[in-house]
RNA sequence: GGACGGGUGGGUGAGUGGCUAAAACCAGCAGACUGUAAAUCUGCCGCUCCUUGCGGGCUACGGAGGUUCGAAUCCUCCCCCGUCCA
């Protein structure tokens, strides 16, 4: 099996149906990708993914290269096998690590030096090396390296992390198509990003420049690093507009439970995001009806399951006043059974969401699923 | 009966004259989390009043008294607890 994509239909709100084809299974677009930053979605085993539908999860190049090493993973057969994870794999390019351990590392156009969040060693992580350990890790699809920045930056800033975001895509993509041969039966896909900050003008021009090089998917990246959704969402639109039909659009590290279907409808196709499992460890549970805080001492003797409408394993089983006491004894099974719920409420609703588009009536499944969740829990 | 050691806010436990409503940690309460340095982080945590302020009043370091301008801290007696000796 090899790669395509295929848009099936495209409703009135812009929102696409697709089918992404990878060697390592179908995947039904829209998607959500659950994170798996070191070759592990957090306190879920594959078994449990396998059983939530996913088809698709993102790692980490940056913390695969530290550890255990992309060489050791290339070894041992490549991240699939390594990991025994028979679904597809998008590897992110260690650019949002630019944003997140700002503090420890330098840019230069050469590329980025990280100080380890480990051990404090030095590393430089240069366009093309990202592309290299992430084609030894024999990701289905690998991410270019670029500059993502913090929100609200100065323009000065937006426009510098633009330009060299192209010149280090250009780059990737050079030593991606020179390289891709030596891929053998691995075949990979590489995705451009689309940098601009919060500028309408940056975003099409950072578009224009990515598009030239010809990839076969575009990612949205340096949004939902703390901007409002109108402002995420303004930005994104001016991006799809731009970009080809034919081609996956990723928005990276988006969003919210309520706000997946915004995205969609300005026709998002692939979406990733820590926040279900984080929150899941950190005792916040997404329902049908807002988040639950399960910790909170009005759920001590709550007998409901996390969410009456929600049909995941845990659900049919345990109750909040079960989870509540296993976060409050500090259990790992907490972790686990609400990283479990909310991945589920998360591929659920993708689920809904790709239905919706089916039956042409997204808008209305988002403002009904909006009206509810903003109600909050009872 | 005697000798030491000790009794601090819900818990453990710092503090040996003013900077102490009293460290720190835990528990408790609430909040945050968006391409994961996150099973993390933040705030509150004696009572009370209001104009909610690095505001006022009250109560508080086993008990009672005392010394001092000022005491959880020093002194006296008493009550408990632990260890050891008879």
């Amino acid at each position: 099996m090899s790669f395509s994509f295929a848009v099936t239909k495209t409703d009135e709100t812009g929102a696409r149906r697709g089918t992404l084809t990878t060697p390592h299974g179908k995947i039904e677009t829209p998607v959500f990708m659950p994170v798996g930053t070191a070759a592990t979605v957090k306190a879920l085993t594959h078994e449990a993914l396998e059983e939530l539908g996913a088809r698709i999860i993102l790692s980490n190049t940056y913390h695969l290269y530290l550890r255990p090493g992309h060489a050791l993973i290339g070894k041992l057969g490549g991240l699939h096998q390594f990991m025994s994870w028979p679904g597809a794999i998008l590897t992110d390019s260690g650019g949002y690590q630019v944003f997140s351990l700002s503090a420890l590392r330098k840019i230069t156009d050469e590329g980025v030096t990280f100080r380890s969040h480990l051990d404090g060693s030095q590393h430089l992580l240069t366009p093309e090396k990202a592309a290299e350990i992430q084609m030894a890790l024999g990701s289905d699809i690998a991410m270019v390296l670029d500059e993502c920045i913090e929100t609200p930056a100065p323009r000065e800033k937006a426009e510098a992390a633009l330009v060299r975001t192209t010149l280090w895509a250009k780059r990737a993509r050079e030593y991606f198509l020179a390289n891709e041969a030596s891929l053998g039966e691995m075949k990979q896909w590489q995705f451009g990003i689309v940098q601009g900050a919060t500028f309408g003008d940056l975003r099409r021009e950072s578009a224009r420049q990515i598009l030239q090089l010809d990839f076969p998917g575009y990612a949205v990246g340096g949004l939902a690093v703390g901007e409002p959704h109108a402002l995420t969402c303004e930005m994104t639109s001016e991006v799809t507009t731009l970009l080809p039909n034919d081609r996956p659009r990723y928005l990276m590290g988006v969003g919210r439970p309520e706000q997946l279907a915004d995205y969609v409808a300005l026709g998002i196709d692939m979406m990733d995001c820590v926040l279900p499992t984080r929150a899941a460890r950190h005792a916040c549970l997404y329902t049908s009806e807002g988040r639950v805080l399960i910790k909170n001492a009005r759920y001590a003797e709550d007998q409901r399951p996390i969410d009456s409408r929600c049909v995941c394993s845990v659900c049919k089983r345990y109750t909040r006043a079960y989870l509540r006491h296993l976060f409050a004894a500090g259990e790992i099974t907490a972790a686990i059974l609400a990283s479990h719920h909310n991945v589920h409420f998360y591929l659920d609703i993708m689920r809904q969401i790709r239905e919706a588009i089916e039956f042409g009536n997204l808008a209305k499944f988002s403002v009904e699923m909006q009206a509810r969740y903003a109600a909050g829990p009872a």
